[in-house]
DNA sequence: AAGAGTTACCCCACATTTCCCCACTTATTA
DNA sequence: TAATAAGTGGGGAAATGTGGGGTAACTCTT
């Protein structure tokens, strides 16, 4: 599982390092591709295997469904496969940098099946964000029996 | 299967340049042909043969219903079969420039089966829409395990 | 019907990006 | 504190994308 969040660097050439613990995760399933895609505010990192599974699915829905268009769109068009280098980094492709606001300073945020990537400025403010609805969660959590 | 964004300039002449992993789709289909077509906002490329099956389809329905008038109408009628030159580029024919709204920047979204030419404006703006409709996809999501 | 102007299509040359490599710095562990 | 691992920066070759010239085909006008 994807745990925790680490600070990286995006440099000069858009290449962003993995975290190791993140690339031991993928090393022991087997296989170290990972998608990139889009969200709404960051960027999501799947293993291949997990994305693959996903984006069959999808690729069976109607090609024509307005709905399914919409979702294409949004969710699967952007998706990117890629491989770390030497170094454990990964290049991000220029308009998956551009629409997550990418520059510098970098969030790489643990979701368990999965990981975020996340412009620092970005993540802070979603965390704000997060907080200021917190009523909703804990009831939320309550329902769930956490 | 197409998938992942591109940004390429649409250069003085009308020509677009089609991402190299586009053209290895299209290569390993062993047929290189593009279609161009149009669509609500952007145009669509489909592969020579998904567009000759959807044609096919279109062409066995009514001559005089008004709504199949107005689906080949929309559709079908701007449908235009064009090569990459030498250079992986294809010559975007006027109208269809003018009718998607390219010019400088254009983004091509890869959409599994066929891919989108967006004008960049307009794909940051359709992003936004579908952001804002958000609860249509909630079931897609939900179907999927997302 | 002929000529001027435009468009399409071929080609080549240059710029940029990507990918692979190595070296250095910083952090972690023994 | 040494030794190892992790992360950062940058060089260089190959692949990819961009710009632009020239010729042939076509259109439009006169």
């Amino acid at each position: 599982m994807f745990t925790g969040w680490s600070i990286h660097a995006l440099d000069a050439k858009g290449r962003l390092a993995i975290p190791a613990r993140f690339r031991d995760v993928l090393r022991d399933e087997g296989d170290e591709r990972l998608v990139l895609t889009t969200s709404e505010r960051c960027l999501v990192a799947y293993p291949y295997n997990e994305w693959r599974a996903i984006a069959d699915k999808v690729s069976r829905l109607s090609r024509v469904d307005p709905k399914v268009l919409a979702f294409r769109r949004y969710f699967i068009s952007g998706a990117t496969e890629s491989l770390c280098d030497k170094q454990g980094r990964v290049l991000i492709p220029q308009p998956l940098r551009e629409l997550a606001g990418l520059d510098g300073q970098v969030y790489l945020v643990g979701m368990q099946h999965n990981f975020e990537i996340w412009d620092k400025d970005r993540w802070y403010a979603e965390r704000e964000q997060i907080s200021a609805n917190f009523g909703d969660l804990s009831s939320f959590m309550a329902d769930l029996g956490i």
